[in-house]
DNA sequence: TGCCAGGCCCTCTTTAGGGCCTT
């Protein structure tokens, strides 16, 4: 499987449009099924944390006092993805938040972003949810560390789309699969994806 | 004032409603 950047934002709540920001981001670069590269920072975006999420995951108000600014996180990280595609366990939600903080910096995404879980919901119909968590229980993956960080998150999401490749590589033959075509194929529709994949046997 | 995400996907559907998933 080509390159790929997964990536994975903890934030202050559920969207941008809430004034919810980022408040720590991790990628893991994929190459060839394998974890070749890393980035991972808190980022202060100077606002405060609810409670809840405190709970969450674990990142408190103190620890982004002494984090640094989210506008040089953003700078290195997009400088650190350059135009590698995109991946992240819905991806909606990492999408809105990528595309807002580098909105500040006035950078524009490049790439576009393939979901894993728009593909788990396709290709693993037999899980009992598709949470993250339970995705990478079901498919007895690692677990990577405290759910709910940026860095355990990402590479959770990784090893579940490693998962997903060997899995269509064993049912469908597939041998080259490209972020091209994981982004096709999370928008067919559950009932047809076995006629979609039978057109890309052999690639 | 009062509200506060939003796209996907299933079904008791399509002139709609509600659960899932992310923090």
């Amino acid at each position: 499987m080509e390159r790929i950047a997964v990536i994975d934002f903890e934030t202050t709540g559920i969207s941008p449009s809430s004034s919810c920001r980022a408040t720590e981001i991790a990628v893991v670069i994929l190459e060839r099924g394998q974890i070749v590269d890393r980035y991972q920072s808190l980022m202060n975006a100077g606002v405060r944390v609810p409670g809840f999420i405190e709970q969450l995951t674990g990142i408190s108000n103190a620890m982004l006092r002494s984090a640094p600014p989210a506008e040089r996180v953003m700078n290195e990280v997009n400088e650190f993805v350059g135009t590698t595609p995109l991946l992240a366990h819905n991806a909606a939600f990492d999408q809105k938040f990528w595309d807002f903080e580098l909105g500040l910096i006035r950078r524009t995404r490049l790439q576009k972003f393939a979901c894993s879980l728009l593909l788990a919901r396709r290709l693993m119909p037999a899980a009992p949810n598709h949470k993250l968590g339970t995705l990478t229980s079901f498919a007895q993956l690692p677990h990577t560390g405290k759910a709910h960080r940026a860095m355990a998150d990402a590479e959770m999401a990784a090893n579940l789309t490693t998962h997903l490749a060997q899995e269509l590589r064993r049912t469908h033959g597939l041998r080259e699969l490209s972020h091209e075509l994981l982004c096709g194929l999370q928008k067919v529709p559950a009932a047809k994806i076995n006629d979609h994949l039978k057109k890309h046997r052999g690639f």
